[in-house]
DNA sequence: ATCTTAGATCGTAAATATACGATAAGTAAA
DNA sequence: TTTACTTATCGTATATTTACGATCTAAGAT
């Protein structure tokens, strides 16, 4: 019970389902738009919008970095944050690659 | 403490959330290839196929079906389900969306 | 009417996620 | 050096997810 069997799937299905849940939060989407909309990307400014504490806001920033979505560097005493922009459009890609594949197969059963 | 706060964040943020929930998990995505593979999306096909349990995948199934990514019809003493294309491309669309938009704004700040 | 089959649901255990306050660690300014 | 500021991390409580076996339900077959 409740041993995590994901590795028994395969990789492609892995990245896709790691990816889905970098963005499965309402607060990591939020913190997608403020990064993409603040020439400064710093920590503080997207904990000054979210409705979330200093140290949430830094877990849901590690989560993100973590699934390779963001990137981040220490600037004297803040942190930078921007988006990855690479492994993004690789995974939106991917994801629209499967759906289109999908729905090209489909014959509508029900 | 862990009372979540989903609900301060705005709807289309909390839309992709649910949506990218459904899909963070393989065994769901590999669900979803099953489903448009098959002509008869019948659940046992679909146990048959994946390494778990038929509870486990009719939960997963269930969480489909609330996301609204697919719908379930009782045929006699078997279910057969499919994909809500509909439901999905609105999803697929608005995600492009997002990025789309977020792309263009991004000034690579680092 | 009883048996079989397919699937859903219940109960439960363990793992993971969410959230916060407190504290640590590092830089900049006084 | 001390102080203030910014962010990361730790500890912790609670909620949710994942997974299974067991059981319930409903339809079809005997």
């Amino acid at each position: 019970m409740a041993i995590h069997k994901k590795d028994e799937f395969s990789q492609k299905e892995q990245d896709l389902a790691t990816f889905a849940k970098a963005l499965s939060h309402p607060a990591r989407i939020a913190i997608l738009k403020v990064l993409a909309q603040k020439n400064e990307c710093i920590c503080g400014e997207i904990v000054a919008v979210l409705p979330l504490a200093q140290s949430t806001v830094s877990q849901h920033l590690k989560e993100l970095k973590t699934a390779g979505l963001i990137s981040g560097e220490t600037d004297g005493p803040r942190s930078c944050y921007c988006i990855n922009w690479k492994a993004f459009e690789k995974f939106i890609t991917d994801f629209n690659t499967l759906f289109e594949k999908l729905k090209s197969v489909n014959t509508k059963c029900c």
